[in-house]
This record gives C-alpha cells, sequence and structure tokens, in this order.
RNA sequence: GGGCCGGUAGCUCAGUUGGUUAGAGCAGGGGACUCAUAAUCCCUUGGUCGCGGGUUCGAGUCCUGCCCGGCCUACCA
C-alpha cells in the first residue's frame, strides 16, 4: 500500500458557546476518519482549533464585563474537555488568537495584495454611537421599509423582503437599545472574479468536491460574476488588525480557516516537523471537514486564498448535512438542544460514536437521531452481538490462554481478513454505515459458530479441553478481528480488547492474522446496554437547562412572534385578585342555538345559548359588526352562566359571551378546543 | 418559483453496467439452547419497489410526466 501523508481538519468551533451533539457529528465523523487512516498505517495529522475572532466574542465578552481573551481562554477548555471525553483525538488544538496565525494573516495577505486582488471601497454602515462600534446585521432592529412591520431583523423581513439594515425605519441597536446612525468607513475587497476561471476549474474536477455541491456551486455562484468578498472591519473588532490597513481588522472568516495553518504550524513546531512539508508539498493530501452552512467559504474563498499565496489546495472538502432529533431541528424548549457535557453526565460516548457512524454516508444528507433506533443498535449490534462473542468465550481459556495454533474455523477468520478492504474501502470514502454494516455481518457469521460448537458442553467432558480452547480460540480471533474494524469508531473497546487479550490494536493488519498462544486475561463487562431511563434524564435535564436561560428560550419566541403592547396598554391590567374571587364567575360552554339580529339595535345580536340538556340563555351580544347571525349557529362559545340578568331596551340579557378586541368590527370570540361540550365549566 | 437529493417490508436501509422467484438488520410470530449483559441460535409472517406513461425479449434499475418528503435558494441561474 502506498504510504500517503494526509492532514485532516474539522471545523474551528466558535468559541462563544459549548459544544452540542450537533457539533459531535462532524468531529466524531472525522474523528474515526483520522483514526483510520493511522491504522492503515498512513502518516496522518488532525488538526483543528478554537474559532475566536468577531463581533459576537467581542459583544459577549463586554456583556460579561471581562476581556476576550479571558471568555475564549475558559471557553478552549471546555471544548478541549468535551472533545476528549468523546475519544476525539487532535494532534494540535490551537486557536485562532494565536501569534502563529496572525504571522500567517499577514504572509497570505501580502500574497494576495501582490497578486493586485485587493481593492478599497467605502461602505455605510449603521454605527451604534454609544457601544462605539459597526453594527452587523444582526445587531440591528427596525421597521421594515416594505410592510412596515415593526421589529425585524436588520436584514430581511418576515413579508419576505430583503434590505440593507441601513433601509430600515427606526432602526434600533440591539446592543444598547440607542437608534444608530449610518457612517461611512473604508472597507478592504478581495476581487474574487479574478479568480473565477480557476475556481471553475478547481471545484468541477478531481474529485475535490461531492457531486451535490459542484451543483450547487456551479448555480448558484459560478454561472455568475462572483462578488467581492468584504473582508475588513473597521475598529473595534476582536481579531488581527491588518499591517497595511491601520484601523481596519481581517473579517472573522478570513482568519479562521488559516487557523488551520497556524494549528498546523504549532504542531510541526511541537513535533520537530517542517511546516512546508506539509502545506506546500504535492504530495501532502489536505482534507477538511466541514458542515453544508460553511459550504462556501470553504470551497470558494479558501481555494481562492491558497491557490494566490501559493499553497496546497485541498484534496477533498467532505461536507455533511445537520443533525436532527426525532426528524426535527434540536430544540432547546423539547430537551434535544443536548449539550456534550449534559449528554456525558447521563450515557456513554461510544454509544454516540456507533451510532453517529452507523448512520453517516458520503452525503450531505442531514443525520436524525431518534433515540429509540439508537439504543436498539447499540443493544442489539455492539452488545448482543459484538461484545457478546468475548463475554461468552473468554472465561473458558482464562486460565489456558490461546490455543498455540490456530485451528480450523471452517474459513471464517479468512473471510474476515477479506472482508478487510470492503470495509476499508467504506470508511475511506465516509461510507461508515457501509463500514458498519458490513462489520456486524461478521458478528453475524461468529455468534453461529459458538453456538453450534457448544463450549457450554465441551467444558463438561475434560478430555475435550482442547477442543474447547480452540472453539474459544477462534470466537475470541473473530471478536478481535472485528474490534480491529470498529476501533476507528470504537477505541475505548479497542483498548479493552486490547487488555483482555494482551496485544495492541495499532494496526489494521491485525485483523490478518490470528492470535494464538497467548493468555487471556479475566474478562471485565465491556459495555452496558443502553437504559433508557438516562435518555429520559438527560432530555429532562437539557429541557432544565433550556428553562434556567429561560430568557432566550421566549425571548427567541417572543421575537418571532413580535407582540406589541398596544391592547396591555389600552386595558392595564387590573389588580391581583384571589382564585375566591375568580371562582365566582362561572364560566361555561354553551352551543349558539339561535342568533338573530335585532334590527333596531346598532351593536346587538340576540343569541340563545344551550348549556346542554334543558339550561339555555338568552343573551344580547354587541358582535353585530363582527359576526354574522347565521355563522354563529351551532358553534360553540364560552359564556359567563351566573351573571345576574339585566334588563335591555330589546329584552333580558342573561348572560354573556366572552370575547377580546376593543370592539366594533374588532370583536373576537372564544373558541375552545376540540372536545369541548356544552354545560362544561371553564376553569 | 427554481436547483439538488430521495421515495424499496411496520422501522432503518442494500440492491453493482437493465437479466432468473427483489434482499439484510431491527421489530412481529413460532421453536431451541442456557456459555453469555432477559444475551444467542434456528425457522417464519410481511413488499402493486410513490403513481402513470414510454424504451426493451426483459425495468426497482433507463427516459418522461405527475405526486410526496428533505435540503438549498429566492423574482435569480
Amino acid at each position: 500500500m502506498p504510504h500517503r501523508q494526509i492532514l485532516v481538519t474539522a471545523a474551528l468551533p466558535y468559541a462563544n458557546g459549548p459544544i452540542h451533539i450537533g457539533h459531535l457529528v462532524e468531529y466524531i465523523q472525522t474523528d474515526i476518519w483520522v483514526r483510520f487512516q493511522k491504522l492503515r498505517g498512513h502518516r496522518c495529522v488532525f488538526i483543528c482549533a478554537d474559532d475566536t475572532h468577531g463581533t459576537a466574542i467581542m459583544i459577549r465578552a463586554r456583556q460579561e464585563g471581562r476581556s476576550e481573551e479571558e471568555l475564549i481562554a475558559e471557553t478552549q477548555i471546555a471544548h478541549e474537555r468535551d472533545f476528549a471525553s468523546f475519544a476525539i483525538e487532535f494532534d494540535n488544538y490551537g486557536s485562532t488568537n494565536s501569534p502563529e496565525n496572525e504571522k500567517l494573516c499577514g504572509e497570505i495577505w501580502q500574497s494576495i495584495r501582490a497578486a493586485e486582488l485587493v481593492k478599497e471601497k467605502d461602505i455605510e454602515q449603521l454605527f451604534d454611537v454609544q457601544e462605539g462600534t459597526f453594527l452587523a446585521d444582526r445587531f440591528v432592529r427596525g421597521t421594515c421599509p416594505k410592510c412596515k412591520r415593526p421589529d425585524q431583523p436588520g436584514d430581511n423581513c418576515e413579508c419576505g423582503q430583503t434590505y440593507a439594515p441601513a433601509e430600515l425605519i427606526d432602526p434600533v441597536s440591539t446592543l444598547s437599545g440607542t437608534t444608530p446612525e449610518l457612517r461611512a468607513a473604508k472597507h478592504l475587497f478581495i476581487e474574487l472574479e479574478q479568480l473565477h476561471g480557476f475556481l471553475d476549474e478547481w471545484t468541477q474536477t478531481d474529485d475535490h468536491l461531492q457531486p451535490e455541491v459542484v451543483n450547487y456551486l456551479k448555480g448558484h455562484f459560478l454561472c455568475d460574476e462572483l462578488r467581492d468578498w468584504d473582508i475588513s472591519r473597521p475598529a473595534p473588532y476582536f481579531g488581527f488588525e491588518i499591517s497595511d490597513s491601520p484601523g481596519n481588522y481581517w473579517y472573522v472568516w478570513f482568519d479562521a480557516p488559516i487557523g488551520y495553518m497556524a494549528s498546523t504550524q504549532q504542531w510541526c513546531d511541537k513535533h520537530g516537523k517542517s511546516f512546508n512539508d506539509w502545506w506546500r508539498n504535492d504530495s501532502t493530501e489536505i482534507h477538511h471537514f466541514i458542515g453544508k452552512d460553511i459550504t462556501y467559504f470553504h470551497t470558494l474563498f479558501w481555494p481562492g486564498m491558497l491557490k494566490s499565496a501559493g499553497f496546497n489546495l485541498p484534496t477533498k472538502v467532505h461536507i455533511h448535512g445537520f443533525l436532527t432529533v426525532d426528524a426535527e431541528k434540536m430544540s432547546k424548549s423539547k430537551g434535544t438542544f443536548i449539550k456534550a457535557e449534559t449528554y456525558l453526565k447521563h450515557l456513554n460516548p461510544t454509544y454516540l460514536r456507533y451510532y453517529y457512524a452507523s448512520k453517516l454516508g458520503a452525503r450531505l444528507d442531514d443525520l436524525d437521531l431518534n433515540f429509540e433506533e439508537f439504543a436498539a443498535k447499540i443493544d442489539s449490534d455492539l452488545v448482543g452481538k459484538v461484545v457478546n462473542l468475548a463475554s461468552r468465550s473468554a472465561k473458558f481459556v482464562a486460565d489456558t490462554g490461546l490455543s498455540a495454533e490456530y485451528p480450523d474455523d471452517g474459513g471464517l477468520f479468512e473471510q474476515g481478513a477479506k472482508a478487510g478492504e470492503e470495509v476499508a474501502a467504506a470508511y475511506e470514502q465516509c461510507d461508515y454505515n457501509r463500514a458498519m454494516r458490513l462489520i456486524v455481518e461478521l458478528a453475524d457469521r461468529a455468534n453461529p459458530y459458538v453456538e453450534n460448537a457448544q463450549p457450554w458442553n465441551l467444558r463438561k467432558d475434560p478430555e475435550k479441553s482442547q477442543e474447547l480452547q480452540d472453539v474459544c480460540t477462534v470466537a475470541l480471533n473473530l471478536f478481535r478481528q472485528i474490534i480491529v474494524y470498529l476501533s476507528p469508531v470504537l477505541p475505548r473497546l479497542a483498548k479493552q480488547t486490547t487488555e483482555l487479550l494482551g496485544k495492541p490494536i495499532e494496526s489494521w493488519d491485525e485483523s490478518q492474522m490470528p492470535l494464538v498462544g497467548t493468555p487471556v486475561a479475566k474478562f471485565k463487562r465491556m459495555l452496558d446496554r443502553v437504559n433508557t431511563k438516562s435518555i429520559q434524564a438527560m432530555i429532562e435535564e437539557s429541557k432544565d437547562e433550556a428553562a434556567a436561560d429561560g430568557p432566550s428560550v421566549a425571548d427567541e419566541a417572543a421575537a418571532k412572534y413580535n407582540d406589541d403592547d398596544e391592547a396591555l396598554k389600552a386595558e392595564p391590567l387590573a389588580e391581583q385578585c384571589t382564585i375566591d374571587d375568580f371562582i365566582k364567575a362561572d364560566l361555561r360552554v354553551a352551543r349558539v342555538l339561535t342568533a338573530e339580529d335585532v334590527p333596531e339595535a346598532r351593536k346587538l345580536l340576540k343569541l340563545t345559548l344551550g348549556l346542554g340538556g334543558d339550561e339555555r340563555r338568552t343573551v344580547f351580544a354587541g358582535i353585530k359588526a363582527a359576526y354574522k347571525p347565521e355563522d354563529l349557529i351551532g358553534r360553540l362559545v364560552v359564556c359567563c352562566a351566573n351573571l345576574a340578568p339585566r334588563k335591555m331596551k330589546f329584552g333580558t340579557s342573561e348572560g354573556m359571551i366572552l370575547a377580546s378586541g376593543p370592539g366594533g368590527e374588532d370583536v373576537f370570540m372564544l373558541r375552545v378546543d376540540e372536545g369541548g361540550v356544552p354545560g362544561q365549566r371553564v376553569h
């Protein structure tokens, strides 16, 4: 097998929040690929870092009254801790806020300047005077210039209109609540269009990208002139100041991918390796793993930057979809927005690694986490089939160890060894679900072998002790072969297997030669079945966490519905009442039996309400302008049934129908949800 | 509205360049075993391959129209 040199990156997590199970799809996917490559004997380095710059970090640090450096240092510790807990093993984990990164940014910047790709333009942007900062779109809200809806986000309105924040009527800064003013500032742009030819070629050839991505780029960007890329932000901005443009900072998306290189640089310095051997070497492969949300930065800008600066271009950008839980977006209120930290309190990380592997393919489809399936897969595949092989045979050979020669197993081990290439190909293509299927098939063949050989009967007969040892030697070797194949996914299980059988699993070739004549340790339980109560507890805890952040969930919803306080102002809240006060009013569900216009009245309709049985009320309701009598007949309403009768000009009214609104045409009667019946009291 | 991907057993999915009677795992049903974490093994029920046309000796597979779902995107390919 030719020896490959492979540099692998996973996207840099933003230092503005904790790692959650959505992030983990990517890091687990990448970690598996890296472990696989290393196991195959390739020289492979796994690089990552925290992405630390930008307005969001600056604002948050300000709100928390501390420095950005303090915030990102704290976040990075948490990130690295979470990754380690899931056995995600980086060769180097850096930070974009590092001297290495600043230096590389400068070098690449100079190359881009030298290639005459940079131009300056004045940009008018809203400026928060109180906070002293320009406002990104998402930090401005105001009235939509088109439909006049108030309190809309800075770039688009729920009416579908898109616009620039400066076009908003009555814009307000979400940072300070003050009205921002329009100010011009110099921005630096990269003229990506100059690289159009190169990008056409690079994106469409050599399998650098998945076919869907190729189509996407062709259809959305490359079919047209490429827009200039605004890569600077005026001060104040948490980032690196542009050396030849004082007062301006590189936009976070300029320095973030360069963070891959900076982190590589750190690794090289630590291990006495040459940076150019990794980033300026045609025989080095560079593989980026990213989510589909950042496709365009990694497939257009980033190759463009690398090309201009004369570095290696990515060999492949592997793009994956998002995580859904029970086919829905992760939701804080439903408890499916699960932080890595929360998961770890309840469930074994091995489960998640296996589950994701069993679901991941080479496409960018979203991956759905279904906890029923999750438990079924772990229990059935891993515990019932794979681990079972060891747990049912190891103790019979704890005293004797494995047989000195590998016995006849009917070709099972050899078959498994041959399947290795197919498994490897699946891993290589990131087709992990196929790899898992192939591996579990091996376990499906191994268990019947044990079944037929009946070691539990053999042990009863002292004369069959050799046969017993042979059977267990086969079972444990088949088990170990499976674990070798699974080891990129389940490193902990591989380690436990090493402890059981003594020989470390450090190479794919371990799957090709059976182990013989070695001691077998006392079997220790390797993996428990999934406790479904723990899943429930985890979801409950995630809900509680979301509730503790309370405002954020409610605020999110409130922002979406954007209800104003006009009605509340028109009728301020009444003074507090007791439950005794409340139950004095007997509110009932009623059916409208008759409804007729009262011609002489300006506002009234005359209704007969049925409370069930013979119980009726005649009610005059001031809803003429809002409802037609014929539309009311038969529908359920809510009325106050014990209101003292009142004589009116046209008869006696024996109750009131409950409705909201200021009156006139704006009257909105209360409706009873499906299932309610006349006569029921409203509590 | 446009683009991309998908629709195969109750669920998750395989089905190679068109080629016998469409497969697997899980779940369901029946039985066996007792070494193993109520694990395992054997047998078994179950499908108009989204729908309609077409090409072909032959279509789950190719072409076409439609329906449904997901993602992306939005008066723009």
